[in-house]
DNA sequence: AATGTTTGGTGACAAGGTCACCGAAAACCG
DNA sequence: CGGTTTTCGGTGACCTTGTCACCAAACATT
């Protein structure tokens, strides 16, 4: 048994030997630069996608123009919706962008079919991760519904800092991740900026005091 | 081969008759009285529903006791958050509650399992099922988070008025529905009211001009 | 008829979204 | 390099939506 890039998966690491094989050989990797559209209105995916490498966003448009982050799908995980829009044929208004050069392993529709009557492993996988996507939905839901803007963007600001300090994005970004306007965006900033929590310059936001910043995002 | 509860169930009506007879063996027919919690939090549901009378309500709770409708379940469709929770073990804030008295099939996790593996039918169907609540979910973020509330309040009347010119609610039930509040949902309502498109009593509101009413839910 | 509960009305205010417009910073280009 | 274009962020006015506190009418219960 060969090193492959099943063992990347935990969900897939206890395949048997046989359906590994018949995995690796149906399936191919495929390689797509930064902020190509894999899938959107009109544009339907041909495989299951299984992540490698890079991110991908996926968001929905509406038609004044408004955007919304819906979720990410991350190195290790699998793109279900993909799957869901090869199984049952209705139109979607989301779209999915590669963030980043991302490397995937594209499965098929027939092997993606024989994978799951053959192998319980690979059933768990695929119904794991429809159900994360479910749940993170909801998560979505509750957010844009219930909680204030000041307080989901504090915590996204916390995330996109990652260990560093800096936030790398404009306020339009901000305000797509959010599902909220540039200009609603760009108050709340000051706002924070001038309770000395952030200092901001053009593209780029640093977060002064983070335990602040916490103490807002947690209410 | 005999007629059963199947038969009412699209996706499913091609069976191949092994396949039938287990699901009908493995199977059992539940009912639950009106306003029971089918799930929700700290109560996983053991089985997939496949609803053969009745609908159920899904919805969320936001720690500031606010609701919202995320979708329903009707007769003919099957309740995959069940199995998504029965497969993924993850931990969800929704609750699925009978609307109205409900009839159901309840297949257990084992069964269901081995159908999925068994029948390419009942794996199209399962993957139809949850691909559609993939989607009404999106439709769902999209309106909260980008329509107008008179849009989707005049939306929502026609929706339940159906063929008739009543609908049965109280403002509080519509705030639901809406992910809204209470306050919101009367003074919207009393506006259609002052233009003359509705006349409201306790608990009723009766369209008068349900042209204008569907004029503004396009828009 | 007296009481409690449910439903809806109201006003003041806060939060968030929209629109129109502006100026500064950065990128581009001859 | 200077001039031009594009991107980014700031601003004020205004509208919609949500929140809070409180009240009154309709209905249900006894």
């Amino acid at each position: 048994m060969t090193v492959s890039w099943i063992d990347q998966f935990p969900g897939l690491s206890r395949l048997p030997e046989e359906i590994r094989n018949y995995l690796l050989s149906e399936s191919n990797i495929v390689t797509v630069p930064a902020n190509t559209v894999i899938f959107g209105p009109g544009k339907s995916p041909e495989n299951l996608l299984l992540l490698l490498e890079g991110t991908v966003r996926v968001q929905q448009t509406s038609d004044t123009g408004r955007e919304i982050v819906l979720y990410r799908v991350h190195a290790g995980e699998s793109c279900v919706l993909t799957t869901a829009c090869l199984l049952a044929y209705e139109d979607y208004s989301a779209e999915g962008i590669a963030e980043t050069q991302t490397r995937a392993v594209a499965i098929p529709r027939a092997a993606f079919d024989k994978l799951v009557s053959d192998s319980v492993a690979f059933r768990q996988f695929v119904f794991t991760a429809y159900s994360k996507r479910i749940t993170d939905l909801f998560l979505v839901i509750e957010e844009i519904a219930f909680r204030r803007l000041d307080i989901r963007l504090a915590h996204k600001l916390i995330e996109l800092a990652g260990d560093g300090d800096t936030v790398s994005s404009t306020h339009q970004k901000l305000a797509v991740e959010l599902g909220s306007a540039r200009e609603v965006i760009s108050r709340q900033l000051q706002e924070f900026q001038r309770r000395g929590w952030i200092e901001q310059s053009r593209g780029t936001i640093r977060l002064i005091d983070r335990d602040r910043l916490s103490g807002l995002a947690q209410s």
